[in-house]
DNA sequence: CGTATTCTTGACCGTGCTCAAGTCCCGTGG
DNA sequence: CCACGGGACTTGAGCACGGTCAAGAATACG
């Protein structure tokens, strides 16, 4: 429960009570490894999910093969809150690292938000966050250049998170994620994905390690690639009441 | 309401007290003219919109002017449900024609999908329509060539006016935007668009008319762009009950 | 330690961009 | 009714960003 206790405090005064009724209409899902399918275009949803750990990733799959990735699902990040209605899945989900979620049944969660209306307002806005992410993703690659487009997603991910837990920016960035994927969601060939990694390198404005990369100059990737993190900013967790 | 009825009548078998609830606590706006700013970035919003008549669309505009429109909307169309939170708009939304709106205030909305439980799921179901516009536009802009693209949004505008009426596709696509709009919808110039609409023409798939275009060959063209309609497909309109 | 996957680099090619000129269309005013 | 002006669309020429193909290097993994 941390990671989602960690989000919801973002957001509302959470009391112990409705945080237990969230924790008994949930369950822990098994652990799955990199690139294995959590949800497949066509599974009809029932419940709703919190990442637990790990990267898990949205995606669409063209006739011919290629591959769009819609967004990425850090720890705390809840996905499929719409889906609930029993609507069929439109896309793709797997995971990127090793991940586990916990499953909310949708009457479950209908119940308790009912019963706590508080945990309404506070799931609306971790819905449309999202809805900010898919469209800050869309002038991504839509308008951007190569360059443009990783700088920005680097920022995103580092804005987010550092949202997932109080540490100041240290300059290090954990990306446990391929070229691959990296490529797929800018919408650029793999081939070109390195080039331009080793163009932001040659830049300094970043510096790879292993397991992520470090960010030696926030303000000019910020300048060159018109990052805004206003909208999917840190709102400071409040303290736990009850 | 004509639009709004029709619409949520997709969903639910909605009662004409709900109906005459929801009337009374929306105001019509005033008729914007083409090119007329309808929200602004940064506008904290407090109330959600439907469209009563004419297109609107959303857009972003980067640091040095280009703009990237993530999405239209159509008659019947609800928007920013999401953001009755009160927070700040990400993006701008003009009038692509005359428009004019239904208002409806987020506190008073609350109210009345409170007393009338039906309308919950039906609303539930718009936002997440909403949502699969926005993740089929992600996969279009890209992993799509600029034919492709084309192809499919003609697609997606003819698949979401005929699920607003009854009508059986004609064949005429009634499309009362510019090829500027068209180009910054599909992440391409202005240029390009007309080159790529040229195309279109010389493969005898479609034929510009004034005030829109014809399809000629939609087979072809669902062939060409990998168009899918299922999760954007036309529920029947349930009877009016009560 | 060997195999597979990921990343890098080079060479060449193509889609789509920019700049520019010209045409078409339509509303406005003489 | 026609002249004018502005916006939207079209077309051409040259160029650049990013794609594809291919080979090699580095890294991860059993």
């Amino acid at each position: 429960m941390e990671s989602l206790i960690y989000r919801l405090r973002r957001y509302i005064n959470i009391d112990r009570k409705a945080l237990k009724a969230l924790e008994n209409a949930s369950r822990l899902s098994e652990i799955f490894s990199p690139g294995d399918r959590i949800i497949s275009e066509g599974d009809v949803l029932k419940e709703m999910f919190v990442i637990e750990f790990g990267w898990a990733y949205r995606y669409k799959i063209l006739d011919d093969g290629r591959r769009q990735i819609l967004n990425f699902m850090l720890p705390g990040d809840c996905f499929d809150i719409m889906s609930i209605t029993e609507t069929k899945s439109d896309h793709n989900v797997s995971a990127a690292t090793s991940v586990q979620l916990r499953r909310i049944k949708a009457g479950t969660f209908l119940t308790v938000i009912k019963k706590n209306p508080k945990l309404v307002s506070a799931f609306w806005k971790i819905a449309a966050q999202e809805e900010i992410i898919l469209r800050d993703q869309i002038t991504r690659i839509g308008r951007r250049s190569a360059t443009e487009r990783l700088a920005h997603l680097i920022l995103e991910f580092d804005q987010r998170i550092s949202n997932t837990n109080d540490s100041k920016p240290s300059g290090f960035l954990k990306l446990p994620i391929s070229q691959t994927l990296i490529a797929d969601t800018l919408g650029i060939s793999v081939v070109h994905a390195s080039r331009t990694f080793t163009k932001l390198k040659s830049m300094k404005l970043i510096q790879t390690v292993s397991g992520g990369i470090l960010i030696l100059n926030r303000k000019k990737l910020i300048q060159i690639s018109g990052f805004d993190g206003n909208h999917l900013s840190n709102i400071p967790p409040l303290k736990l009441a009850g």
